[in-house]
DNA sequence: TTTATATCCTACTAAATTGGTAGGATTAAT
DNA sequence: ATTAATCCTACCAATTTAGTAGGATATAAA
């Protein structure tokens, strides 16, 4: 499951999204129309700032941009942010490899294979899983 | 991630299906063999007992055994039974469904979808990691 | 019948994570 | 000067996770 931090932090980049002309949008304006509660939702953002994803304008009519093209931000990248790696195991990703304690014989391990297939089908659909996309899918 | 009750649970299990003919196996065995708290494996064994996935027979020389042919057992039941839903998002998931609170129009959702399809793959391919299916990946 | 070795059952717990809240400082447009 | 934003620090309650402790009960074999 998403945490939902993850799940805020997607709504609230395809809002920003979708009013690209509008830029930047308030904390606030967000938090009403996407019923987050607002001081989370503010946290956050400073972490999508932190992490180089949006862009921020302080003082009266500031607020949050994003930082790159759309199609360059993905789902893959925000949960990795929030919620740490994407695989059933620690022992099948790569950017948060750890071994399993309990494991006994990793190279032949098949509940390892299963994993590891569950996770490439499953990033390479996040990482397809781009603002473009998911604005597109909701333009029906 | 999987949570180390699943992890463990389905260790055992693959464990006493390879040692079909050794059964009833107890929890110390498995314990020693697969780097399992020995308390805490009790606890799981009990619950996949309860759960009528295995058979306990009491006594000296008892243990627990498979309730079910192992092509039966597979690691979609054994997930949902110690961490729950399998999906992404609590909208997308037939056995645990809940409303997102914050959503605004769900069958619209993109993030839904996505989320939809990630779990049909994930569910197609958990289900047909069976126990049959694990051993014979370590058979090599 | 005693002993060894199992499961069964109840209760407790420390640490981490999750999902927030509170309050004020700073910045910038009008 | 006022208004409306972000920025920053600190706190917190509830839940989940990953166990531990200790004894009651059942059964096979000596």
């Amino acid at each position: 499951m998403l945490s939902k931090k993850t799940k805020y932090a997607i709504n609230a980049l395809v809002f920003i999204a979708k009013n690209k002309d509008e830029q930047p949008i308030s904390v606030s304006r967000i938090s009403e129309e996407q019923n987050i509660s607002l001081k989370f939702l503010e946290s956050i953002l400073t972490e999508l700032k932190n992490a180089r994803i949006l862009n921020s304008t302080k003082g009266k009519y500031g607020g949050y941009s994003l930082n790159a093209p759309p199609d360059e931000i993905n789902m893959a990248k925000i949960m990795r942010l929030f919620d740490g790696a994407i695989a059933l195991l620690p022992c099948v990703t790569y950017e948060f490899y750890e071994r399993c304690e309990e494991c006994v014989d990793e190279e032949n391990c098949g509940i390892r294979q299963i994993a590891m297939e569950i996770r490439n089908e499953t990033v390479k659909r996040l990482k397809a899983a781009t603002l473009t996309d998911i604005v597109k899918r909701e333009k029906i």
